[in-house]
RNA sequence: CAGGUCGAUUGGAUGUCCGCUGGUCACUUCGGUGACGAGAGGAAAGUCCGGGCUCCACAGAACAGGAUGGUCGGUAACGCCGACCGGUCGAAAGAUCAGGGCAAGUGCAACAGAAAGUAAACCGCCAAAAUCCGACUCGUCGGAAUGGUAAGGGUGAAACGGUGAGGUAAGAGCUCACCGGCGAUUGGGGUGACCCGAUCGGCCAUGUAAACCCCAUCCGGAGCAAGGUCAAACAGGGAGCAGUCGUUGUUCGCGGCAUGAUGACUUCCGGGUAGGCUGCUGGAGAUGACGAGCAAUUGUCAUCCUAGAUAAAUGGACAUCGAGUGGUUUUCGAAUCACUCACAGAACCCGGCUUAUAGAUCGACCUGAAUG
RNA sequence: GCGGGUGUAGCUCAGUGGCUAGAGCGUCACGUUGCCAACGUGAAUGUCGAGGGUUCGAAUCCCUUCACCCGCU
């Protein structure tokens, strides 16, 4: 899939994710948030330049494998498409109730929403500037 | 070969690319980077028991409360395991049992039934003895009241041993024989639960202790979010009285100086939040050999090191093989296409129990058939 | 990770081992009314979360299990 691209940066380290309490009351706090049929993502500005990945993963998902699951898939999708997600950004992203576990619809889904929320952002601070 | 019983093991494999978390080594601009090697389970689960470890409490003992419950053994310990004993089920291999005590005391036993525990008379059976009435062939018959009777019927989950004989008006352990069960004494075997007997006794004792209770044995409380340690910011505590500033008391008044009290800043100390580090993985450890033991288990020796995360790592994509299901072709050997690959994810560590689990493999035993 | 609690009619709850498991609200039907509400009469409704065990008999006692809720940083 990213065979012809140039090489992008796909690691994925401790200073990619979402780690605080405080990061995350701030995003939950926000009024951000994007959802279609597999996921809902909450996002929140941060002052470092990079996009990271905060993840909620709530026991109704299913049991520990299932969150497990859920959680690799997401954090692979966000692995995989970092160079198409918004930076200086930081996403708490969740399932959405009832749906099926699928890595390439999530990461379809992961890239969109996360444009769909920044372009949201800067739509309405263009307004309310002017 | 067919049917069955019990137990054990395993739980996809290989490769390429891209990632994640520790470890060791090297480099480093101290942010990291590179190389090498490691990285989920039999249940990691439920948290139902038992321990280690840590902190708290504590003179000892008893009570209360809780747990366990055949015997002997194993173990650090257990509510676990092994062997054996007994009851029940099965033709057998085997399975299963909270398996001490209702003959210490108290309670409960609905409905039905006469009666649910020192018995009791609804139906039935009887009228010998004692009472009354009637009949007549005058000492028998019939009846009443009353009484006797637990053999039979019926009720119930359960009705006060069973069979036979004697006995009687009818009956009854009322008496006797045998059988079952109980108690006392006693012989033999076994460490013991218990087993095999002998003598005597009263004729017989309901069920329920996962009802209160009694007996025996065991148990201090909390838990790694324990505990230890380093320690921002804000607020506050103590010490010091050294320095600066402010307020105020001391001489009749005012001002200055001195001195006492107090507040702020500065200095030092302790507690301690966010957060970090530690506890944190080498242990009742794994494998093998030899020995003890029926076994559970255990002794000695040798070899090995095998996860340590913390918004929480152990993954993703592709290919080949393997297994299963379905379709097509078929020279019945197979080929090919599609789909699927159990239950489930460490969180201080062990020993058990319980529950979930696609498939694959192995062993022991029982019954039946066939062959020898 | 640790500790504690609750499951009974559609909902909120009672229920001493023993009759067909009850109450209130709700639902349905009929009556009343020109119509509705209220009122009256009657009716339906349960795997007592699930599976075993003890007992003659279990919603109740015991064990296992499932779901949900609460507390501890």
């Amino acid at each position: 899939m990213n065979v012809n691209r140039p090489p992008v940066n796909r690691s994925f380290g401790k200073q990619d994710r979402v780690v605080k309490q405080r990061d995350f009351d701030r995003v939950h706090q926000g009024k951000w948030f994007a959802a279609d049929r597999w996921l809902v993502v909450k996002g929140s500005e941060n002052e470092l330049g990079i996009p990271r990945l905060g993840l909620s993963i709530s026991k109704r998902v299913g049991n520990a494998v299932v969150r497990n699951r859920w959680k690799r898939a997401i954090r692979e999708a966000f692995r995989n498409g970092r160079g198409d997600i918004p930076a200086g950004w930081d996403f708490v992203v969740r399932p959405r109730k009832g749906a099926r576990l699928n890595g390439l619809e999530i990461a379809r889904s992961l890239t969109n929403l996360s444009r769909r929320l920044v372009r949201q952002h800067q739509r309405s601070s263009a307004r309310s500037g002017s």
